[in-house]
DNA sequence: CAGCATCCGGATGGATACTG
DNA sequence: CAGTATCCATCCGGATGCTG
């Protein structure tokens, strides 16, 4: 197809890009631990269980909406079991599962290399916006 | 203050959590990593240095705004250098810096991690969304 | 207490055209 | 070849008000 345009072409690209993101493991776990909240929330829940009024108290500054989301999603993906204990008030408890604490454990690897390394990190960026003040 | 008001409670809190993301080095790498793009470009670079034109095709599916504002801020993190060669026409390299090869072994591990437990949560995908449509 | 529904501003990221 | 500049659609995420 010597003759195909820009368009088909770049649609053919992004068709095999997107085959390639929906076999890609590696993708898919970035997606999910790249969330803003995630990370928090996973790492809040590695001590043990919580409710949801102690996780917005504990992850400051999180908005009620994206707290539900991110529990929502981390229980869709099987990272999180929900509980709710019929009441008034009504209680509802979130716990990590297996397949939830392996990824607080890469989570920790992350963190182990952010502690090692920020310091590294923040030199390059200043060093790098002093350039950019010339 | 027993009579802050709403706005000024969330101000509070925002400001706490401002100062607490500022102060975690955890949440500033997963910044980095949590780019749409940068850990395609990590694993890309892993192997050796690559030119700009190369990445593009290795990655398929990245827009060249993209990929050039991806590199830029990992030379600004100082996980890669790049190389101008003059001439015509003119030859860019990008290669990993030590500190951008252990961002691409955290990678690793994440990589790791997602191929031993795509099952699993597709698995869980398909069950929770099998109850949603009930 | 633990949410859901709605609105809305700003950031994200793709398409396109042009340049040293 | 390796970008820069601009425009624009989409989505993310916060604010607010209401509910079982």
């Amino acid at each position: 197809m010597v003759t195909m345009t820009a368009g088909q072409r770049r649609s053919a690209e992004q068709a095999a890009y997107d085959a390639f993101l929906a076999t890609c493991p590696a993708r898919e776990v970035l997606g999910v631990i790249s969330d803003k909240w995630t990370g928090l929330v996973v790492v809040a829940l590695l001590p043990g269980p919580r409710r949801y009024s102690e996780l917005r108290r504990e992850i400051a500054g999180v908005s009620q909406k994206m707290l539900t989301q991110t529990l929502r999603s981390l229980e869709r993906d099987g990272m999180v079991t929900r509980t709710v204990t019929a009441g008034v008030p009504v209680r509802v408890d979130y716990e990590l599962t297996p397949l939830g604490e392996r990824l607080g454990g890469v989570l920790r690897a992350v963190k182990a290399f952010a502690e090692a390394n920020i310091a590294e990190i923040t030199a390059a960026r200043a060093a790098y916006d002093a350039r950019a003040d010339d």
